[in-house]
DNA sequence: TTGAAAGCGTTACCAG
DNA sequence: CTGGTAACGCTTTCAA
């Protein structure tokens, strides 16, 4: 229901409309434009008539319009962050770490969420009708779509993903390297035989961490290698596992899980499925260093990303690049920390 | 004399103005009210206006401007979701699915994180500043601060709290009664001395949880009840059951933990600090039946809550009151589902 | 330091 | 169905 009162339209139970700074203005009597300096940073105001005006607008519940303010000022404050439901929230802290860094910086966050890291069209639309000042994204855009978003001078940041040969910032851990640290490391303890649980064929950091694996293996010379591929869960974990053991017939010395969560499916289903313990029959290991990789009946090896300062770090070239557009693409890439936990069998740590 | 697109501020690399209604009506050759017209949903245009508007905006990447429209509409389009740190974030996906009801609504999601749930403060002048249409709260608001959002004639809902004696509409799941559920499962079985661990002392959930245990074990007449308080972490939750102990000497029959991850927690500081197996030598519920809990190693016995169902209802309530501000509050309660995990010993399931 | 007036890009209303 | 014109609530010159 639309209101159609434009004169009487002051104190309605429900639909009150709310104070402008007109209204506080009246109130006061003082100039609107007073009123706006009143709220703004490097206004210039005297004390009287900051107080008379707050005095006002306290009175009148006034509270300055940011839509109004962001249709003037060319400047949304609004920055949009993209997840998408693959978009491994290894911590759900990651969102919130970000909004909270955001925040810290008088930035709001608009949250889009995907189905699937194929839907960004309808989002990009509607990141683009509202008119986000930046872009963080975990999903993967177009090329015509990056175009269509550096068209509209929108800076993007990209995070755990990033496209070569393209001129895009992005934050990222460095998945290949933590691969390589894991692969030697079990090469090194005498591993030769391999299985490989992938991520979901579109995800790029499965992809990456998949990659960086094979890579290793065959610069460490494994050719004896078995590849199934899940989709990042628990369930599909275990059957990755079992599909392994047929695919092979007897188990690999290791196997390489693209993240933790599936990692502890193998765990499981290797015990449970097939009577082999980890580490002594089989060594697994996983990827992100979540929290249930901790727990003590798992104990995954892992490699743990760095997930405060990878959020820190992408939300403040966000908004460095929203503070000056001219800044030129930077791509950050963290290293992980490798994490020697009980369920892979390691040469003995040393310095 | 309006500004039309012209010659001075249009294509430097970086500033590029973005193309208005008016660009796109002076190409297409039509009145700026037209082109406002086509793009709106019970429009009453031409064929061939449609026709020819669309390719003029196409050909300048027109998009209507969210925030104009929000100022003159008086609705943003946008709702608040609030989470804090605490908010068990069972999922990651309550967000995520959150999002998508309201994306599929055409409502936008404005993220709030909080720290501590007491941050409300900062957080609500920014949700009123942005004019949100609604507000979906996973925190606590004061009673000063709900009559704030009362008066800018915001509708808010609730999402698993809800302020007794307060006309506020709530979606949560029905925490007691799964509690009681655990609890009698647990007595018919012949448990009779019981281990609490509670949530944070702040969190409305735990807080719920834990007197609905109590309730329906003083009801049953049981007496040797323990108690001790973590934070709904797994370290806490292995921190729990050792105080448990110590506070004890012997350990109870049952342990019951506000959440699965506590519970966790439990069963490991359980079998590695005490050599006590679940569930042969003590029984360990838990909470919200999230991923984890249905790892093999654990397999929780715990209570479901229906998240999917939950935050449609929530999404859905919410945007009934900002069609309908007249709506009444209403608090809807659902039934979580008992799982009969491995982790406690009950009494056979009959029909 | 203050006030008047001109936009920002839409939608709403009202004649034609 | 179409075009002109007035809001929406603010920030921003520009004079005073």
């Amino acid at each position: 229901m639309r209101k159609t009162a434009q004169s009487d339209n002051t104190s309605d139970r429900t639909g009150r409309r709310r104070a402008t700074s007109y209204d506080v203005a009246e109130l006061a009597g003082v100039s609107q434009s007073a009123v706006s300096r009143v709220f703004q940073d490097g206004a210039s105001a005297s004390k009287a008539m900051r107080d008379r005006v707050m005095v006002a607008a306290n009175k009148l519940g006034y509270r300055p319009n940011a839509i109004a303010r962001g249709l003037i000022t060319q400047r949304s404050n609004m920055v949009a962050v993209v997840i998408s439901k693959l978009t491994n929230l290894y911590y759900p802290e990651v969102l919130v770490q970000l909004t909270q860094h955001f925040s810290e910086q008088g930035v709001r966050v608009l949250l889009f969420a995907l189905e699937n890291e194929g839907d960004t069209r309808k989002v990009l639309e509607q990141m683009l009708q509202f008119r986000v000042d930046g872009i963080l994204t975990a999903a993967m855009f177009t090329p015509e779509q990056l175009e269509t978003i550096e068209n509209a001078g929108i800076p993007v940041v990209f995070y755990n993903r990033t496209l070569k040969d393209q001129l895009v910032s992005s934050v990222r851990c460095d998945q290949e390297e933590g691969e390589r640290w894991l692969v030697d490391e079990l090469v090194a303890a005498g591993h030769r035989t391999f299985g490989i649980v992938e991520g979901p064929p579109d995800s790029v950091v499965g992809l990456e961490r998949k990659t960086g694996a094979l890579n290793e293996l065959s610069a460490q010379g494994i050719t004896d290698i078995t590849s199934v591929s899940g989709d990042f869960g628990y369930e599909t974990g275990r059957a990755c596992f079992a599909q392994l053991m047929k695919k092979r017939g007897s188990p690999p010395d290791a196997v390489i899980a693209a993240n933790d969560v599936m990692a502890i499916g193998c765990v499981d289903e290797a015990r449970e499925g097939f009577g082999l313990r980890a580490p002594e029959d089989i060594s697994i290991v996983g990827f992100d260093g979540v929290g249930p990789a901790r727990y003590a009946a798992y104990d995954i090896t892992t490699v743990r990303q760095p997930v405060h300062r990878m959020t820190q770090s992408a939300a403040s070239m966000l908004i460095e690049r929203i503070e000056d557009p001219e800044l030129s693409p930077e791509k950050r890439s963290f290293s992980g920390k490798l994490i020697r936990g009980g369920s892979a069998r390691l040469k003995a740590e040393d310095a």
